[in-house]
DNA sequence: TCGGGGGATGGGAGCGCTCCCAGCTCCTGC
DNA sequence: GCAGGAGCTGGGAGCGCTCCCATCCCCCGA
């Protein structure tokens, strides 16, 4: 039926040249009112809109910028962060005019199909990359590229010239702070993997804010890998040593820890405080509800497609690394008083 | 640097025409193994990827399918839903080949400016649709522009020929059969708003599966919005009359009913047994674990994309509506043995 | 021996846009 | 009064690909 409408047509209806329509559809100046106004009225009468592919093909630019979720992506989805993530990204896309594309694989023979379908065809003019891991490789072909990107997360060389993350250390120091506060001394640390900078980060803050205050864990510490059951793990193989206060590096964990304590006939937070890290999950959903740090994943992702279309545009100035504050969101676990 | 390669280069360094060239990428027969070979080395060599604005610009398919999420994207967002329908998606298209693009608006401000993009400029191919309330704009704008659609869940009128739903009204009466099965006699239900087919099936669903047995409920029913809170409210006004046992039909309004139960000095499943309904929470993040209707999210994603693929290249029958199983999940929270 | 058919190949045309230059008009300043 | 510039407009060229037709060659059968 309706067969494709382009410039040249348009041009035809409001008696003016191809060249003219294009101005008006991009905004350009040097175009009078009243060529502006009739190519304006056609172009609603007609509901014509230029065609991605032949703009792309002859300016060079696509109008759609990835967001690049490599490994893991299965085990990852079942908490809301890369809900919220992406809720965050197409907010700022949204609001800009751009098109999101998403790259999800969780097995490495997608990626080594799927990233030079990202990088070489010229299907997205950036990217926003998630960095769960040290070493990946993602980067790597990316810089090789010349394609911008932005990562999300703490890079973990100098390879990536704009980060955009939550402040992971300021928020396992707040949180080793407030327990302090709280007045318990046998502090315990569920960590998470050390083959990511989040994790690192969560820890050393953790460690750092006891040590600020001449404390230390004592050897009450296990490394969990994110899901809940290694929470669970770990709080039970922790409960041996008989703390009074553990800092879980996530939620997920956190939600396993707390049935630990359960399991073992004990109660949280008279017997063991918590305090999480994520604010992810909706305020109701452990009992007791969980103190945690928040961060905010949202504003990470906007901030991040925010920051890559300066960098495609050139607009942005030299390397840039954004940290987003977290805050610590006193509930129940914790055993202070603001959630009792 | 790395000017753009062309076919015409590729073809130039390889020894062959353009049009050769075209063919080897493209997969297509009539080309000597000799020159195939050439060609493949070169490209090999080169790390040559075929542009895809300039390929979908002369042949008019772009390789790329988009996701259309429409309304309350945010609260949504709070359950694993969307990421588990989202990675079906991805999976279908990761081994398919095509790139997804992802529409996701909150404000009808961004409907008006998207819907357009996506339906007009020849962005995608084809879309996969959420349905999440009847009467929406969308689908009818789909239709009038020709663009190759398939609806996720119900589609409330005859208007979408394509659609991939789970089966909530049989996932309903089993909840239904299972409580009736357990010697429960006041039956309550929680029931989700009635302005969306997947909420109007969980409803029916579950009477209909009491009324075979000559069993109701006896006015002992409330409607939710889907949020934790309101599962908590109404779960609190439904203690009033006292039920043995209560189908609440979404986790995340199950989660709030468990803590109303809890508030009033109740125990689940002692005093009140629920069944949920999603299957999305990671099974021990209430307590007591919650029994209910698992719905296979991303299946019904990856199907919905397989079928948009075989409705764009033509392949699709006539109308199809799938329906996958559901399937009840027993744990703790409705008394049964299975899970004590 | 020669004609015909099919496989292999090359190249023209054109998809709808942007970029750029040329040309026209009108206005300003000396 | 006229040169020069600024504002506006039109159209050629070309982005990299696919589609299609023309051509060539080789092999087969009469």
């Amino acid at each position: 039926m309706s067969q494709r409408l382009n410039l040249e047509e348009i041009g035809r209806l409001a008696g003016v040249s191809r060249s003219t329509v294009s101005r008006v559809v991009n905004g350009e100046p040097n175009v009078s009112a009243e060529a502006k106004r009739r190519v304006e009225e056609v172009i609603q009468e007609t509901g014509y809109r230029p065609h991605a592919a032949a703009r792309s093909l002859a300016s060079n630019r696509t109008g759609v910028v990835g967001l690049v979720i490599a490994s893991a992506a299965s085990t990852l989805f079942d908490d809301p962060y890369f809900g919220r993530l992406i809720l965050g990204v197409t907010g700022a896309t949204n609001s800009m005019g751009t098109t999101l594309a998403l790259f999800l694989f969780d097995q490495e023979s997608d990626e080594h199909s799927i990233i030079p379908r990202v990088v070489n065809s010229g299907m997205v003019d950036g990217v926003v990359v998630t960095a769960t891991h040290t070493g990946d490789p993602v980067i790597e072909h990316l810089r090789r590229a010349d394609m911008p990107f932005v990562v999300v997360g703490r890079p973990d060389d100098g390879r990536a010239r704009y980060s955009v993350d939550a402040d992971n250390r300021g928020g396992a120091v707040a949180a080793a702070r407030h327990l302090v506060d709280q007045g318990y001394e046998r502090l315990g640390l569920i960590a998470p993997p050390s083959n990511s900078t989040a994790g690192i980060d969560r820890r050393d803050g953790f460690l750092d804010g006891l040590s600020e205050v001449g404390l230390g864990i004592d050897g009450r510490m296990q490394e969990g890998d994110w899901s809940e059951e290694s929470g669970r793990l770990a709080m039970r193989e922790l409960l041996a040593s008989e703390p009074d206060a553990v800092f879980v590096a996530s939620d997920r964990m956190a939600v396993g820890a707390l049935r630990a304590i359960r399991e073992a006939g004990l109660s949280c937070p008279d017997d063991v405080a918590v305090v999480g890290f994520d604010g992810l999950l909706p305020a109701d959903q452990t009992v007791p509800r969980l103190t945690s740090v928040v961060q905010p994943v949202a504003e990470v992702g906007e901030r991040a497609a925010r920051l890559l279309h300066a960098v495609i545009d050139g607009s942005a100035a030299g390397p840039e690394h954004v940290v987003l504050p977290t805050e610590l969101l006193v509930r129940e676990s914790c055993g202070a008083e603001a959630g009792r």
